[in-house]
DNA sequence: TATGAATGAGGCTTCATTCAT
DNA sequence: AATGAATGAAGCCTCATTCAT
């Protein structure tokens, strides 16, 4: 390994571009963020930015999908199909619950991508085998009569949406979250898509 | 009085920015939305803009403003104190559902601002006195025992995140809403906040 | 004498005009003066501005030389022509001192109008007649061999100039004057046109 | 290296811009030059110019500094402190005289400038020490008692002020000078200042 | 790969002037 | 005479993108 240098290596560059857009668009938003101010803020030059992405919408296209995969992974961290029903919901809901807490500029990011007009620029083929786990489980659920009978993104909704909304609340700082609270909900969410 | 013409009084031309506005932006975004364009759509020259708001953020900001009062009083339309807790709270349920699937610009517009920089610049004061309602509810259901004993803002997200996500599904086109579905997912947000 | 209205008269709406103007002009300039700031101040409408004069810069220009003929006149205030010409040099040195010092405003709007394009759109006949008595003593004075022998224009520069300078160093701040500094100064440029 | 081409190096651009700005101002004004013309007159891009200057106003400040410092070294050229009082003040007078005539819209620009409320975004700490020999000059000829016993910026205005207002004459055409006019009016600003 | 000066289209905003009332 | 809403050209400035080095 080669620390006689400062330089960043390729890959390296191209995080660092990735990673100033996301901490600048979920500060300033889209817009109000130049290309210009993500280059130096990742320590690069404005041209090499257009080496790494085609143009800013597909930067901003690629953040989104890194940060959304990044996210999906998250919340499936040890989410093994042998645990019961209710233990794979609580944790993937305790997992987005607390990556959400601990990555607050991800939930920004996103919110806000998913909910501008960008959005239609990603397939959502680009998701599929990522969400499977969560189809999986609510299919699952389903039948065997645990969850109420409802389509899986509808139970995904059911028991996610309040979770999202919570951690917003908090971030904004008109709701603040304790360990009780947080399981206060856990549970009125399972309730939300439980028979 | 000729009622006939075509001229637009002057408050109809504030109106026809703001509803030019609101068109274009929900569909387009709030960047990739020219002044000169909501101008031109309302009918009215560029300048005449800046008669009426002192700026594009200005003038952004009373959208939000008129938008999601508007909003908030779709839900509390006939939600007389009268009704049992439940009654209310499915009234307002569906009051928002069937409201925002009428109104899918206004939803567009209200999710995009809120999940944006802009959300900065509002008040929560200028929203206090409409939510009151929201707040009488959840408190006394909580003090009654009929919901779980948590904030209101809580029980706020916990019975409607859900009804908004579904609605963005629907007009994203992933999920077809018919009465049957709509009616399970009521009863789905009543479980999370009911005790 | 009507006294039931608070409604100006017709001149004083042009008066009204002038005046804001000229306090407006000399404070931010003729760019950053625009005309409905200049009527609101006058307390009218912007478009009966356009009553009075045909356009901004004829508003201007008639400013200037309402502004012009005024200073001149005071500088020539109790100039007998049956005094000594000292007495009569000194005499205008001083109306032009103390004019200048209680009418700041003034003084900036002059020297920032013949020191812009602008002063290319007045005629040297305008103020022919008035400054007439000018002329009249600086040829007399040389006639008399009292002044050098230099043209009339030249003198009043060699007389004049400094004392306009001074007073503009006093309205910045960085030079106070007091009554033996004025005098001083008068003396001296006695000196330069004198032979 | 090849000299032959007509691309400008980065500071000549920088320097065009300058210039472009200087001839457009001092013939057209502050107001009426826009950035474009500019810009279109120096040969380079709108954008560029805000690569090199924050802002018109910062443009026109940059230059405004620029001609004054290139004013006052013009001045103080061959000003020797070994000469007598007469010649170095005499020296100073000529100098600024010549260099008005033969740079006449760096004369129009300054006091189109130093009469605007441009004038209050200035330090005089900018000039400071570029003026230091005036000062010089006049506080020795006090003490020497070959000056008038007043403060430098007195002298200074009495020494300089009608040169000045001569060229300005000249340059409007409303006096024509030749080389016995000018020695005249500098003998007669001699004895504005002199014991 | 990498830089950052340079471009120029386009956005926001101002303001002189007009005109229906 | 008077109002002030309305117009629209034009100004300042930004920024996505390119390109010479």
């Amino acid at each position: 390994m080669n620390n006689k240098t400062v330089e960043k290596s390729t890959s390296d560059k191209r995080t660092a571009i990735l990673d100033a857009a996301l901490e600048l668009i979920s500060e300033r938003g889209f817009h109000n963020t130049p290309v210009s101010l993500i280059a130096e803020t990742a320590g690069v030059s404005t041209g090499i930015v257009y080496h790494y992405f085609s143009s800013k919408e597909e930067l901003i296209s690629e953040l989104y999908k890194k940060i959304k995969l990044e996210t999906i992974r998250a919340m499936l961290t040890d989410c093994s199909e042998d645990l019961a029903l209710r233990e794979r919901f609580l944790g993937i809901w305790f997992n987005l619950v607390h990556y959400s807490l601990s990555h607050p500029v991800q939930g920004l990011f996103l919110e806000q991508f998913e909910n501008s007009p960008y959005i239609k620029c990603v397939q959502e083929k680009d998701f599929a085998q990522a969400v499977a786990p969560f189809f999986d489980l609510f299919q699952q659920g389903v039948k065997e009569e645990t969850f109420k009978p409802l389509p899986p993104l509808v139970l995904f909704d059911l028991g996610f949406s309040a979770a999202i909304s919570l951690v917003k609340r908090h971030v904004a700082g008109v709701v603040v979250l304790d360990d009780e609270l947080v399981q206060a909900v856990a549970d009125a969410c399972w309730d939300a898509v439980r028979k």
